[in-house]
DNA sequence: AAATCATTAGACAGACAGTAAATCCAAAAA
DNA sequence: TTTTTGGATTTACTGTCTGTCTAATGATTT
């Protein structure tokens, strides 16, 4: 699995090992139905570990949530460098777009909690807005590959258009609409907005 | 204030008058900036009541939050009852999404805390559900009076975007936009969806 | 004057986050 | 092999919060 051996042996792996099982016990947990109340005696039940062992593994619940969430956002910054070396600035944006689409929807119950959670947790709503900053930067930066000066209304609406409510609520909850739909639907949003913003006028307009 | 006498006199007029009271002071605490973790004990303190007092009018916490969320949302609901009065579906359709992002934006902070505690709180959950289906059928009812069938994706759409996710998306968060912009906005691409939608192709289509 | 009822204070059980200390055991180092 | 190290476990404790119960108070109602 791992590219390099562990420097210090058998007994790092063993601990990245543990780490990895309470990682994917939580994930299980908060994706499953029941997820109201999910307890760190509850995750350390599920990874068949001591209450302990989640403490010295992750220090805090917040820090668990938080691992666990970088654990997901993992694969999704892979796929975001690729929209970087799209030929024009409609490719990059669509490439962009689908990159976050397909990422909040790998997990996105779990992902959903865990931003409910937040509202209650100040770490975890704080790694929560940084990682959400750092999509923004990634836009900004990207928009700036294309256009002269990216004005500060494009890129926030573009922002949060690609941002995890959005989808969400696009995709639907009781009655979820297809992944691919939802995500047509915000690049086609994403896309006018864009259009409307370099095409002239600074803000997209209202009709009438 | 109230138009009709209370049929039991003082006693009653008394209870209502804490039970209102405990209302404002959660309004208050849950609108703060710290307001992670509010506790009934908070709630009373901050009523100057007991914490009996509280689980004596509102039975228990979820309780409690599901009637400051239906206090919020009295006003809100007959502002959507004029929008039904427009003499055409554009007019009714702007009411109808002016209504909504007037209501999100009267308590934001609040609403998003009792959006995001709904997650651990099954009976929170539950309720803000069946409010959001009101909204659904609502939106359905306003269609049904001009266009002949209104298809089932055109509602969902506009319904997501007319939902509380979305405005706060785009309204921002530590950078808040203004409301009007967000309004204008949400407001915007319910119209351009809806024309869409009833121009020929029964789904917003993607450029390309 | 007597019954009613909202309210209060205080105690209690149960769930949960987080901390601390003693212990076990396999892997690393001597 | 023997010793040391460090991850994991067990147990127990503190503190917070929800929810329930009981006894008492005091104003309103009858």
């Amino acid at each position: 699995m791992s590219p390099r051996p562990y420097h210090s042996g058998k007994r790092q792996a063993a601990a990245d090992e543990t780490r990895q099982r309470i990682l994917a016990a939580a994930r299980t947990l908060l994706s499953g139905a029941s997820a109201h109340q999910v307890s760190v005696d509850a995750v350390a039940k599920a990874a068949d570990v001591s209450r302990q062992t989640v403490y010295n593994a992750f220090g805090s619940k917040s820090g668990l949530l938080e691992a666990l969430f970088d654990t997901l956002a993992a694969r999704a910054g892979m796929d975001v460098q690729e929209a970087f070396a799209a030929p024009d600035a409609a490719t990059a944006l669509t490439r962009f777009t689908e990159a976050f689409c397909r990422f909040w929807d790998s997990d996105r119950t779990v992902i959903r909690r865990l931003r409910g959670m937040a509202v209650l947790d100040r770490d975890l709503d704080r790694l929560l807005r940084e990682r959400d900053e750092m999509r923004r930067s990634a836009l900004t930066e990207l928009l700036r590959r294309f256009t002269d000066a990216p004005e500060p209304e494009t890129v926030d609406i573009i922002w949060q258009l690609t941002g995890f409510e959005a989808y969400d609520a696009l995709a639907g909850r009781d009655t979820p609409r297809a992944h691919a739909e939802a995500t047509r639907t915000v690049t086609a949003a994403v896309t006018v907005l864009y259009d409307a913003a370099t095409a002239g006028g600074s803000t997209p307009r209202t009709r009438r």
